[in-house]
DNA sequence: GGAGAGTATCATGGCCGTATCATTATGACG
DNA sequence: CGTCATAATGATACGGCCATGATACTCTCC
């Protein structure tokens, strides 16, 4: 029912960066800072994306992570891809090894075609469309500063 | 994306009892090894179910589990709450600490409908329903029994 | 009281999220 | 041209949680 932290994060990121002007490499600490989330491991995630052709990497001074492709060409499931796994979506809600259209598990027929939606949404959703929706100000990226109610 | 190893055991034995003859307890050890699963591990897991109300169980001589409610009444949205916590389906799919219908993140209004979808599925499902379509003979609880395939 | 069953406690291993530190590459500047 | 600051990259280590295993305890029926 959840993402990893790691997939969580890898969005977040990928998110602020199409937010950015494109062309300048954003940084790894900016990043960070901005998402609220701990920039060693954040490091790690970033290689992966590379790795995984989502990202161009720059080292030294003015170095720093850009989209690799237009923003549009990017969607969730292919951060998703890289992050859970290739076929993240495949797998049986009860666990079983195999459970296909031919020999299932009692939650088969229910469960498909609610796993297409979300697959279909994660297709749907590009990087530009969240980033666009994150200008607006209407939607955010980061938790709420929490003001002080402890008080 | 996935449910957690606990939860798939906690369904897969309460679908398991459902199939058995009610009133007659069944055995932990028996459960385990119908299904494929460590007995110590699963014993936990029975364990809380029965704090959780779900199960009764027996001690000694013709002991055993026994269902606690009737089985129309128990779906899977109650197993579930006991072994993924309360609250499970409330989180935000990037993790954000307040993602209401007020402020959110950027995914929450595609995200939202899904996931009543999945609850009104959770609801829906229960363990009466599912032991049927086991007893039918055309789903499966457990995993098929692999042939040799490496001779 | 002994065998059979669940119950409770502790110990292990793996993976994930995290933190720390060394290494390498690159642009800037004297 | 050399070196220095900067930034990504890589290696290592740690704590927590999950799945598991092992062991001792407790209850109940015969």
């Amino acid at each position: 029912m959840i993402l990893s932290r790691t997939s969580q994060y890898a969005i977040q990121a990928l998110i602020y960066i199409a937010t950015q002007p494109r062309g300048e490499p954003v940084l790894n600490r900016e990043i960070a800072a901005h998402l609220g989330v701990p920039s060693a491991y954040l490091a790690k995630i970033m290689q992966n994306l590379c790795k995984g052709n989502l990202l161009y990497s720059f080292r030294g001074r003015l170095g720093g992570f850009c989209l690799r492709e237009e923003v549009e060409k990017t969607d969730l499931m292919q951060v998703l891809a890289l992050t859970e796994g290739k076929g993240f979506t495949d797998d049986c809600v009860l666990g079983l090894k195999v459970c296909s259209d031919e020999t299932a598990c009692p939650m088969h027929s229910r469960w498909k075609p609610i796993k297409e939606k979300v697959v279909h949404m994660l297709h749907e959703q590009t990087l530009e469309k969240l980033a666009v929706a994150v200008q607006s100000g209407k939607y955010r990226i980061t938790d709420l500063p929490h003001a002080a109610f402890d008080a």
